[in-house]
DNA sequence: TAAAAATTCAGGTTTTCCCCGATTGTCATG
DNA sequence: CATGACAATCGGGGAAAACCTGAATTTTTA
């Protein structure tokens, strides 16, 4: 009984690698790839994967939003996240969005074929760093007072598009709403933020991990 | 005979730290202390001290800017620089700013000493770490093709205040010009950088050190 | 000194910002 | 189950800012 995996990461190269390890086991089969989170929901309502590998900066629509909407309605799929590094805020917003692993990008190939056999089973798989930190979090009872917090999902949706430099007319098309919607969203994100001016709203975006600095 | 020092960097905790070093030292005295690039840039032309030690990273306008504007017009003043970090772009900016020294933060008192009094003989002084960037970049004969390098002294300060997040009316007033003309450098800024949007003017501002991220 | 670059400013159009209000749906909780 | 809180959607209208084109003046440079 092989496992359906849908793999989402924006650099080609790395999914082309993924899949190559993927490939080589029989029980596994990539059925689907994305390039950004938006096509990962989609996708995942299409394909209905056991397993997804998602990366967690991407553009458009980042893997922790992703996974968070995914899951939302398909609760039954596996999300494994995958990440560059290991920041605490990271972690644990993948967790709390209900990701069942969590995998450095410097893993080994062997490693990321026992995570998904791990999560595929019901089970939690992290990497032994991932682990530490997890319980570092839980030693010192650290809030998660991150301000993002603050923000409902679609906030966020929305934060993630304004930070990466998109307008409100382009962002009401691409997701198919009124202007004025886009601009009540983007009033109240700053009311919520106590920001009031573009360059802070950035700066906190990308301390958050809402963006990354290169996107 | 004494030196005359100028203390630049936002931080009070940082002057007042400096400021109990050098005053145990009977041929130093400071001068005058300034918050921020701009009132260097004032206080230097008034008091025309020997030696000044700069803050890279300080608000309204940096450390670099500042130094070529103060060597600009008073080419016999020290400039030592003063970096939490050894960043290559920053040290090389401001060598070719005109610094005659550079060191980090983390140095001992004694070497902020030797470094005055090494720059006011006239000689150079770098910490141990720069001295080996330094090297390195005369080693691999690093181009220093950072895009900002495109832009004027005053697009370049127009830019950071942008990138603190002023609006265009307030850095009018500020700089005591009228809003078109800040309009077009901000258009200048953009047009050469090849950036059409505020978001990746910003993140390009934090990557070259133009601001940083907690400004 | 002539050419090039830097700095300054303005008119007119488009876009965004910001205040107000409004509807619909969900969800928890008494 | 009702009711209030929150989320998501949309609109009007005026003020502010951004955008585009053009241009005058000064400074720098070749």
């Amino acid at each position: 009984m092989t496992i359906r995996i849908l793999l989402a990461d924006d650099h080609k190269i790395i999914r082309d690698g993924l899949r190559a390890i993927l490939d080589k086991h029989p029980d596994l089969s990539v059925v689907a790839e994305a390039e950004n989170g938006r096509k990962a929901v989609a996708l995942a309502r299409k394909h209905q994967p056991d397993v997804m590998i998602v990366d967690i900066n991407m553009p458009d629509l980042n893997g922790m939003e992703a996974t968070r909407q995914i899951l939302d309605d398909q609760p039954e799929i596996r999300v494994i996240a995958l990440s560059m590094l290991s920041d605490r805020r990271q972690v644990v917003g993948m967790l709390r969005a209900g990701a069942s692993g969590y995998l450095l990008k410097d893993c080994a190939s062997e490693e990321l074929i026992l995570a998904i056999q791990t999560v595929s089973r019901g089970q939690t798989y992290l990497s032994p760093l991932i682990s530490g930190i997890v319980k570092e979090c839980l030693l010192h009872q650290l809030e998660d007072d991150s301000p993002i917090n603050l923000l409902t999902p679609r906030e966020r949706e929305i934060l993630q598009l304004i930070a990466e430099g998109k307008s409100v007319k382009n962002i009401a098309s691409h997701l198919n709403v009124s202007i004025k919607t886009v601009e009540t969203h983007r009033q109240n994100i700053m009311k919520k933020l106590e920001i009031d001016n573009l360059a802070a709203l950035i700066k906190l975006s990308i301390r958050e991990g809402v963006i990354s600095l290169d996107t």
